[in-house]
Parts: structure tokens; C-alpha cells; sequence
RNA sequence: GGGCCCGUAGUCGAAUGGUUAAGACGUCUGCCUUACACGCAGAAGAGUCGCGGUUCGAAUCCGCGCGGGCCCACCA
């Protein structure tokens, strides 16, 4: 007997026997079943899933529990993405600053409780990964796997040193990321300088950063700006240095003159120009904000803002400033000290894209996108990049660059992995004196670029012949040109030659129900705790299921989830009756015409199914079964069978058909609903729902849905006919006509169904229709 | 500014170029019928953003316009 309810504690229940059973186990020693691999994403460990983790976790999850049905050895493991700057700032809060490797330590404790809530979260949704693979990449074992990828990478040519303007606060001496940053409005200067030509024309160039001057590496104008089409290639600035006169179409032709001066570094856009056009990089400011090497010894020693005002000072005494103004604009700030931060040439490590850009394309063409359209994202993104990936970063908890570097610029990969530089073994370099370890950490992407090799045993040979390529990847649309491109790059391209994974699947995100983006300013935020509180596992899951098309966003929908939370009552409901009514397994000699009618429905609906969990086309699958189980099975057939099982007339395809159709939709639903569905299976007596094979969808009988049809129509006339009339449903009616087609036992069902006394049927081609 | 996605009842959303454009929520009417009132039966409500085109036929394909969203870049 089923308890009278559904409830969250039948939820749990289950969710502690699989796990104590193991029934989600990847099988290592199967030889015969085909195996089906997921590179699930890992999430960030912020501590808490939000809802666009329900809602693409859940696909995976969806996908999982259908391919083992299929008879798949379904290997899915799940990992974590832990190092990076946001738990650096919450350690940091929480215990102030602290020497390196104290402060690792805390960020890897915070982390690993941040694991544990999360994990719990997952586990209470029902997600069914295969923990005894999970992975961390701040684990030594995953470190020494990213630093190992790297130096194979370095061997190749592909990773290098170099150049490269960072993020810097000269307050505070350090390197930032971009998430420290803030945007500030401050009071500034345009000035206008006059640049000649070279035959003594002059041309102004508004800029608001005239201390850049000495470091300016070439002006440009827009390739249709008229003004400057004709005018030679070279100009010369205030201080009397020839540069470059460019064409770009970057260039605003509306802004001031339509000139613009490219200095090392301005701002961001100079460092795009720089790399399109291989200028010089020339380095004016130092670490504490100073003026250095500028050539104009007024200027030498200069903070930025003093040096400002000398050179203007200085131009205006020389007659090279035509206009000033001053005007508000938006500059960065260090978030913590308000400083305005400068964009500093710094040694930085990357990793080459540009040079197999064209193979990246060649492999992404070979996997599968789902939909087809996201291999755009990546195609635009390789074309349009401008220059390599810059893959470390200065901070502290991240996975160590396996490098040493020397004075005189010459580079050496670590010799013994892990490598963490505070214990590094000494190095000699060629010229003699002895190698720094490189105490720059990885780009997170770096870490996450390798999870299909990870969870295939890389570097392991035997290993990797089972699990590498992986079958599928699941991820965000937003992270095509991050995690698809970096993983296609260096698990495919730089490291195997073998593309991934087979096929990329992609999912959308969930924006508040008002249509925007959640976010915590807007005060719009769903957290999936606060939902499981009123909602079970399995409701939140089918919400999932009906979202829509993939790679598409949707509003959250309390509608959608009420309607799944009212379906797992129905099917409980349904469920009790069926058990009620007697299971019956054996089919019986005869079945009539509504029983044939409902059990080729059954069959209609798990093709359909079928077909949409193939194409991963899951709101497709979710609301076929709907349809099928509540508007047929329940508003239908359950009344259709009431009376025979009731009076025991003709009892046994009634239960026949009552058992085929629960179970069968059990199984449809298991993937979706694996709670519920597990708990009302246990009736079979075969053990758990999700360790039996997908239903196979039989033979259609088109006479008895077509009959099955008809009668339905009838009915619905009679109900329509009692409910214009005020009467109940269970009202007796005297006698009623149907004109019609209709045979002897179609008549007999009407009588018992809709309590007609009598039933007179005159035969008619024409439409249906029902006279009292 | 570049790329991509989208525009369907009050709301959210389905519809290989082919009957009367699903379904859910909400609304209205009736029904406590021995699975379920977290329910049942019934009803009203759109002709698919606008304009043009292709076609025997367009929500669907093409063009333009209008209006959203996402990602990226930028404000010298």
C-alpha cells in the first residue's frame, strides 16, 4: 500500500538506499554494455546552487537516467571548480590577510564546506552522478594533471612568455582582475594637440591622457574619413617623434578630430591596436604610478595626475595645445582603495591560439552541437580573437604555473609534479644563475579545459582507450567561447587530436519570473532551498523538464512547477486506484475496444517519448506523458473501467490494461521523476525503476483509437450536456441518441459510463452527435 | 558598434510550409461522482509585432522596419 501522500520524506528515503546501494555506479568491469560518458560541468563552489544549476543539472541528470535505461554503462562523474578569485575575497574577509600558504590552507577548508553544502543540495534534487569519481581542481592530483598539460604544451611551442599589460594599482603594488575593478565618474581634461603632417600640415588629436604622449606608438583615423585619406602614412607628435598614420575602422570618425593616438597604455583600446598592429610597447609608467623612461626629464619621477598638468603646461609654453575642456568621465578603479589603476606591461604566460585557431574550427565542426546553431558562438569568437589567451594570474589560490624563469628571460618547465613554487627544487639556468620559480598561478579556464581527460584517467593510456573521447558535454550557451573553446583547444587540438567529447549539448538560463535576469540587486533571486521547502525533488525536476527548447532562456515559472507538483498527485492518486483495483500482469484472452484503445495510446506516447529523449528534446517528452497519462489514462480510461471493475464485469482487461499503462508510464517518467516513480515500482516487486530498460513501443491497433476516439467524443457531449443542464456527473439520464457509427459495444460502454438508461443509436455518416 | 537568439490569448509558452494555431496558469459556470477538491466536468479568450515578397497554401521561408534578450567590444 502506498501512504496516503506524496511527500519530500519519501524523497529522502530513496535518495539514502541508492546511495547506499550504489545503483548509480558506473560498472568498470562491464565488457558488453556500451559505455555513455558525461563531462558534467563543474560548478564554482560558491556554497549554494542557484537555479540555472537546477535547471541544466537536472538535464544532464535527465540524460543519465535515460541512457541507462537504454542499456548504456553510464559513467558520470562530478567535479568542482574551486580556485579563483571570489573565495579569495570571502577568505580574506573572513580571516584578513595571512602569508600564502596559511591562506591556501583556509581557502581549501572554506571550499571543502562549500563542497558539502552544495553536494547535499545535488544529492536532495536526485541528481545521479557517480560520486566515488568526483574531482576538485584544487586537489595536488588534479594540479599536477593541469601542470603536466601545460609543460607537454610549452614542449609544443604552444605556451609562452611574454609581455602583456596588466591590471595594476600603484597604491597598493599589485596586479587586478577585472572583478576588482569599479567604474568611477571623475572630473578630467580633453586637450587638443597639434600633430604635423609631414609637410607641415597640422592636425589635432583630443585625448584625455597627455602624459601618454611620449609612449605614443602610431595615430589612427577611419579608413573612410576623407579628412585624412590622402594624407601620407607617418605623423609627428608634439615631442618631434615620427609615427605610424593608420587606417582603422575601430577609429570613431565623430569623436574630436577623428584622430586618435595609441600609447603603451592608455586604456584597453591601445592594447588591441598594439597587437594589430605590432607596435612597440614602450614603458612610461612604473609600478608606483611613476613617470619613467619618457625622454622628457620634466616629466621623470611625475606621479600620473602631476604629470599631467607639466605636460600640458609644457605643450601650451610651446604652442602644441589648441583647445582644453574639461569634461566627467568613467575611469577604473582599484574596488578596495579607490586609486585609479594603470594598465602596466607586465611578463605574463599564454597560450598560443592563434596558430592552430584553424584546427580548433576544423574540431569543432566534427562534434555534434546541440542545437546546431551554438558552433557559431565558438566560430565567431576564434575569428575574432585578437590575440593569444593570457593564462596566469597573480594570485593565490590557483593552480601554480609549472615554470621557472631567469633574469635574462630564458623559461624552463618544473621538473617534479606537483609543483608548487614555495617548495620548488633549485634550477640552474643556461647563463648561470639560478631560475625563480614562477609564483603565478592559472586562469581557472586552464583548470577546466581538461575535465574530459580528467575523468578519463589522462595521462593513462588504458584508461583513456575506454573513456576518451567522453560522449557527451553538457553546458551553458554563455560559456561556448570560455569552456567549450578552451576544452576543444587543449583536450582535442594541443594534447590528443581527438575532438572531446561527441556531442555538446547546450542549455539556457533561468531569468526571474518577471522576465530579467535574477540578481540580488533586482531582489528577483529563486534559491532552490527556499523551493524544495514547499516543493518535492521530483516537481522541481519535471519544472526543469518543461522549460522549453534548449539553449533558449526562461522566466522562472511557479505556474509550471504547481502543474508538476499537482501531476505527481495525480499520478499518486492513479497509482492507489490501479493498486486498488488489483494488479494483473498476465494478459488476458480478450481485451476490449477501450482497453486495445488506451494501450495503443500507451505505445503512441513511448515512441514519442522515445524520440524526444534522443533529440534531448525533454519539455517534448514531459508533456507527451502529461497528456497522455492525465488527459487519457485518468480523465478517460479510469472512468471508462470504473463500473467493470467495480461490478466485475469483464474485470481482467481492465486490470490488465490499469497495470501495463502504470508501469510503462512509471518507466517513462523514471528519468524525469526518479522518486516518485521508484516508490510506486516497488508494487512489481523487481527491484528499483532505474535498473530497468526503457519501454519498447508496440503495435498501434488503428481501429480501436479510432473507436476509442469516437467514444471519447460521445462522452465528452454527454458531460458537456449534464454540466450546461447543472448536473452532476453521476446524474442518470433517461435515454439519449447518438447519431452515428457506432457498434454494439461502444453503445454498452456510453450506458455504463455516462449512467444512460438508454442508449438509441441511429447510423449516420455524418458528424458525431448526441441528441436527449 | 559586432555576433547570435527571439517577438504566438491577460501571463508563460508548443506547433517537419498543409484540417478548426497544443498545453499550462489565470478568468467564468457547474459538480464534495467510493483514486485525487492538491480534484472533476464544461465555457470564454489569439489568427501569430508591422509592411512587402516567395508559394496552390506562411506563425513557419526571404527582405525591410519596430521591439526585446544574450554574449563580446568600446566610450580615446
Amino acid at each position: 500500500m502506498l501512504p496516503k501522500r506524496y511527500s519530500r520524506e519519501i524523497e529522502i528515503k530513496w535518495q539514502d538506499k541508492w546511495e547506499e546501494e550504489g545503483v548509480y555506479d558506473f560498472d568498470e568491469n562491464d565488457e558488453k554494455r556500451p559505455i555513455y560518458s558525461i563531462d558534467t560541468p563543474p560548478p564554482f563552489t560558491s556554497g549554494e546552487l542557484h537555479m540555472g544549476h537546477v535547471l541544466s543539472y537536472s538535464f544532464f541528470d535527465f540524460v543519465a537516467r535515460y541512457k541507462r535505461m537504454k542499456g548504456f554503462n553510464v559513467y558520470y562523474p562530478q567535479g568542482w571548480d574551486t580556485q579563483g578569485f571570489p573565495t579569495e575575497v570571502r577568505v580574506e574577509k573572513k580571516y584578513g590577510r595571512l602569508p600564502p600558504e596559511e591562506f591556501r590552507k583556509k581557502c581549501v577548508e572554506w571550499t571543502e564546506e562549500m563542497i558539502k553544502r552544495m553536494k547535499r543540495q545535488m544529492k536532495e534534487l536526485g541528481f545521479s552522478a557517480d560520486w566515488r569519481y568526483e574531482y576538485r581542481t584544487m586537489d595536488p592530483e588534479y594540479h599536477k594533471k593541469v601542470q603536466l598539460s601545460l609543460i607537454k604544451m610549452y614542449k609544443k611551442g604552444l605556451v609562452y612568455r611574454d609581455k602583456y599589460p596588466v591590471y595594476w594599482c600603484p597604491r597598493c603594488r599589485s596586479a587586478l582582475a577585472k572583478a576588482e575593478l569599479d567604474d568611477v565618474v571623475k572630473k578630467g581634461v580633453m586637450v587638443w594637440l597639434a600633430f604635423e603632417d609631414e609637410k607641415g600640415g597640422e592636425h589635432l588629436i583630443a585625448t584625455t591622457r597627455p602624459e601618454m604622449l611620449p609612449a605614443c606608438q602610431a595615430v589612427l583615423y577611419h579608413p573612410e574619413d576623407e579628412r585624412y585619406k590622402a594624407l601620407g602614412d607617418v605623423l609627428i607628435t608634439p615631442l618631434g617623434k615620427k609615427v605610424p598614420l593608420i587606417a582603422d575602422k575601430d577609429v570613431d570618425k565623430e569623436f574630436g578630430s577623428g584622430l586618435v593616438m595609441v600609447c603603451t597604455f592608455g586604456d584597453k583600446m591601445d592594447v588591441v591596436w598594439m597587437h594589430r598592429y605590432a607596435l612597440a610597447m614602450e614603458q612610461i609608467i612604473d609600478e608606483r604610478g611613476r613617470m619613467v623612461n619618457t625622454g622628457v626629464k620634466e616629466l621623470e619621477g611625475l606621479k600620473v595626475e602631476e604629470a599631467r598638468e607639466k605636460i600640458i603646461e609644457l605643450l601650451e609654453s610651446r604652442q602644441k595645445v589648441r583647445k582644453k575642456k574639461a569634461l566627467e568621465h568613467s575611469v577604473k578603479v582599484h574596488d578596495r582603495c579607490g586609486t585609479v589603476v594603470e594598465l602596466l606591461p607586465s611578463m605574463q604566460w599564454f597560450a598560443d591560439i592563434k596558430t592552430p585557431a584553424k584546427e580548433i574550427k576544423a574540431m569543432a565542426h566534427r562534434i555534434q552541437w546541440v542545437p546546431d546553431f551554438g558552433i557559431t558562438y565558438l566560430i565567431d569568437w576564434v575569428e575574432g580573437a585578437e590575440w593569444d589567451w593570457v593564462i596566469s594570474r597573480q594570485r593565490l589560490f590557483g593552480t601554480p604555473l609549472p615554470f621557472y624563469v631567469c633574469e635574462c628571460g630564458e623559461t624552463a618547465p618544473a621538473e617534479e609534479l606537483p609543483f608548487y613554487p614555495e617548495k620548488a627544487a633549485k634550477k640552474q639556468c643556461k647563463c648561470g644563475k639560478e631560475m625563480e620559480p614562477e609564483r603565478s598561478v592559472c586562469d581557472c579556464w586552464v583548470d577546466s579545459s581538461i575535465t574530459p581527460l580528467i575523468i578519463a584517467g589522462w595521462p593513462d593510456e588504458e584508461r583513456m582507450k575506454k573513456l576518451y573521447p567522453v560522449s557527451l558535454r553538457p553546458q551553458g550557451v554563455e560559456i561556448v567561447r570560455t569552456w567549450a573553446f578552451y576544452t576543444i583547444y587543449r583536450s582535442g587540438v594541443a594534447l590528443t587530436g581527438i575532438p572531446p567529447f561527441e556531442t555538446i549539448l547546450l542549455n539556457g538560463n533561468v531569468l526571474a519570473p518577471d522576465g530579467k535576469k535574477m540578481s540580488k540587486s533586482l531582489g528577483n533571486v529563486i534559491s532552490p532551498s527556499e523551493l524544495l521547502k514547499d516543493y518535492p525533488a521530483d516537481a522541481i525536476r519535471q519544472w526543469a523538464a518543461m522549460s522549453g527548447a534548449m539553449a533558449k532562456d526562461r522566466p522562472f515559472s511557479y505556474e509550471d512547477i504547481h502543474y508538476a507538483k499537482a501531476f505527481l498527485n495525480k499520478l499518486w492518486n492513479a497509482s492507489k486506484f490501479v493498486i486498488n483495483a488489483g494488479i494483473r500482469q498476465e494478459k488476458p484472452a480478450r481485451l476490449k475496444t477501450v482497453d486495445r484503445w488506451i494501450l495503443s495510446k500507451l505505445n503512441a506516447t513511448i515512441k514519442e517519448v522515445s524520440e524526444a529523449m534522443e533529440r534531448y528534446e525533454f519539455h517534448k517528452a514531459i508533456h507527451a506523458i502529461h497528456r497522455f497519462f492525465w488527459n487519457d489514462f485518468c480523465d478517460y480510461y479510469l472512468e471508462y473501467v470504473k463500473y467493470r471493475v467495480y461490478e466485475n464485469n469483464e474485470k481482467e482487461g481492465a486490470l490488465y490494461a490499469l497495470t501495463e499503462v502504470l508501469e510503462k508510464t512509471l518507466l517513462l517518467l523514471a528519468p524525469f521523476t526518479p522518486h516518485i516513480t521508484e516508490e510506486i515500482y516497488q508494487i512489481f516487486g523487481r527491484g528499483s525503476v532505474h535498473k530497468q530498460r526503457w519501454p519498447f513501443g508496440e503495435k498501434v491497433d488503428e481501429e480501436a483509437v479510432k473507436k476509442g476516439e469516437m467514444l471519447k467524443e460521445i462522452v465528452s457531449k454527454i458531460r458537456q450536456y449534464k454540466s450546461n443542464n447543472r448536473l452532476s456527473q453521476g446524474a442518470e439520464l433517461e435515454r439519449c441518441v447518438v447519431k452515428g457509427s457506432i457498434d454494439e459495444e461502444l453503445k454498452e460502454e456510453i450506458k455504463h459510463v455516462c449512467r444512460v438508461k438508454e442508449v438509441v443509436v441511429e447510423r449516420s455518416e455524418g458528424e458525431l452527435a448526441v441528441e436527449f
